[in-house]
RNA sequence: GGGCCUGUAGCUCAAUAGGCAGAGCAGCGGACUUUUAAUCCGAAGGUCGUGGGUUCGAUUCCCACCGGGCCCA
């Protein structure tokens, strides 16, 4: 024996027979598979949602002669001697299994008793009602298809474990309804985008992840190595330049549902990596973006509730009138009581600011003091959906001008209940002006200010091969799903959240 | 980054002025042919997040670290 620290071997079972709970399922399994094994399938020909609503309104104490054969997790074993009710849970819900001794026989009745709750199962018999209702199928056959070698949470109480239910997510969705339910609300909000957008004759694209330069907003990238070319790389933090690209190129009307993955903070309403919506339509300005996010987002309401009018946060939200349109120079005028005017010396801006706690930087013109004001003063009260309009030219580097304020670009953002969902503008597509924004940003990146964008000269020469007159749009797509499924934390509707290393 | 809270059985939660750690569910053995959080009887099940410290004795007090939550920046 030499002093070396032990290696622990990580032994065959994965640590299963360590564990009195794991280690009878282990035994069992272990039984089978020197047996006859397990089915490498199994013809259900009846979903649970199906027989419920086939059968739902029959009458207690029903016999019919339709046969069904269901499969799913078994999640409850009500033993009563010579009768067992179980419940199969599938993808659309939960049915009863009816199992009486005398229909399936002493033996298969005792392989039956002998399953554990997990275990994944295919029966076939004939549905009934029970005295109590139930809709059930009483059966006289069932295979084991799957064990479950781990024992699920309490059968009342579920997984609540916030950590846990991210890490294990695949539990989660066993055993709360809600998580499930949440989970298959997003996928029809996704799907209804699509389908909207298709129906404009838009194309869905995908455009590139992995950058040499990470542009098109404001965030911190995260750096990779790519090793052949010997290159450091970034992962995308907008799509926007590249779905540009693709307008010049003539591709008119382009949309992307894709991650973005941007190196900040975690909290309520940020994951490092997240869903972001971006589309862009050429011979559009930003008004008829904003009729068209209005329906879209109705649209989706209704798929995910049923209604426009929804549940958020213990409060009602009523999606289905017009959305307000208000300036955001006008908001910011009438929360501080006085007006925002860019001819204004830059002091009493400065010093307005100050006078609600904001800490101004240096750098800062009218346009960025504007926007804290907004953020500061007004971005939190507005409940009802409302598009703030016009942004300061100064924080809105790739939006064009204001056709009637020079100051001012042709950019909303829509908020509802205090946060933004949707960010568009008219887009700016003289390269000349992009230039100088550019240049403007790199100057204010060079005094300090690094939230500035970088310039991207790729992109300068797209442009200078013409982008016709093009309204684009970004909707925070995990944000949406929170909305209308009334979630209020964005690890609830990513499926597997970004998570420190388990300790 | 700062403040507060938190980690106990597979799960949901208790408890301890510092002295053998407790329940429900799940699991195991038994009873039960209409249950649906079934019921009843019985026996089990713990590295109290990890590592130090104080102490005769630490799950409890102190320190550090790890994971998680909420609020603030």
């Amino acid at each position: 024996m030499s002093d070396e620290p032990e290696i622990q071997e990580p032994s065959p079972d994965g640590g299963l027979a360590d564990h009195p709970l794991t280690a009878q399922r282990l035994a069992k399994h272990e039984t089978t598979l020197a047996g006859e094994g397990y089915p490498y399938r199994f013809d259900r020909t009846k979903y649970a949602g199906d027989l419920h609503e086939a059968y739902g309104s029959l009458e207690p104490g029903t016999e019919t002669e339709d046969r069904a054969a269901v499969a799913g997790r078994l999640m409850a074993m009500r033993r009563m001697g010579k009768l067992i009710f179980a419940v199969l849970q599938d993808t659309t819900g939960r049915i009863q299994l009816f199992v009486d001794k005398r229909t399936l026989g002493d033996d298969a009745f005792a392989a039956f008793d002998d399953l554990g709750i997990g275990d994944w199962v295919g029966a076939s018999g004939v549905v009934i009602t029970t005295k109590k209702g139930e809709v059930s199928v009483r059966i006289n056959d069932f295979e084991l298809l799957s064990r479950a070698l781990r024992p699920l949470p309490d059968k009342w109480h579920g997984l609540q474990d916030t950590e846990m239910r991210s890490r294990r997510r695949y539990v989660d969705l066993m055993v709360n309804d809600d998580a499930r339910r949440t989970a298959m609300m997003r996928a029809r909000i996704v799907s209804e985008l699509r389908r909207q957008f298709e129906a404009r004759g838009y194309i869905e694209v995908e455009t590139p992840v992995l950058l040499n330069q990470a542009t098109g907003a404001l965030a911190k990238p995260f750096q990779t190595h790519h090793n052949a070319l010997e290159q450091d790389m970034y992962l995308r933090i907008a799509t926007e330049l590249y779905l540009k690209r693709l307008v010049v190129g003539g591709l008119e009307r382009v949309f992307e549902i894709g991650r973005i993955f941007r190196n900040e903070g975690v909290d309520s309403t940020h994951n490092p990596e997240f869903t972001m919506l971006e589309s862009y339509e050429a011979f559009a300005d930003y008004n008829d973006i904003m009729d068209m996010v209005e329906e879209m987002i109705r649209a989706c309401a209704i798929v995910a509730t049923g209604s426009t009018e929804i549940t958020y946060q213990d409060r009602t939200l009523d999606l289905g009138k017009p959305f307000r349109r208000v300036r955001m120079v006008d908001l910011v005028a009438q929360a501080t009581g006085e007006e925002m005017d860019f001819d204004r010396p830059l002091d009493e801006m400065r010093a307005l600011a100050e006078k609600h706690g904001i800490d101004v930087d240096g750098t800062w013109g009218h346009g960025k003091i504007i926007d804290q004001l907004f953020e500061e003063l007004v971005a939190d009260e507005i409940w009802e959906p409302t598009y703030v309009l016009d942004h300061p030219k100064e924080i809105s580097p790739l939006a064009r001008e204001h056709r009637d304020d020079p100051n001012l670009t042709e950019r909303y953002e829509l908020f509802i209940a205090g946060s933004e969902y949707a960010n568009a503008f008219s887009e700016l597509n003289d390269p000349l002006d992009q230039r100088l924004r550019f240049e403007q940003q790199a100057a204010a990146r060079a005094e300090g200010d690094d939230e500035a964008h970088p310039i991207d000269e790729d992109y300068i020469l797209a442009l200078e091969y013409g982008l016709p007159p093009t309204g684009g749009l970004g909707i925070g797509v995990d944000r949406l799903v929170m909305l209308l499924t009334d979630q209020h934390h964005i690890r609830e509707v990513i499926l597997f959240p970004t998570l420190r290393p388990e300790a």
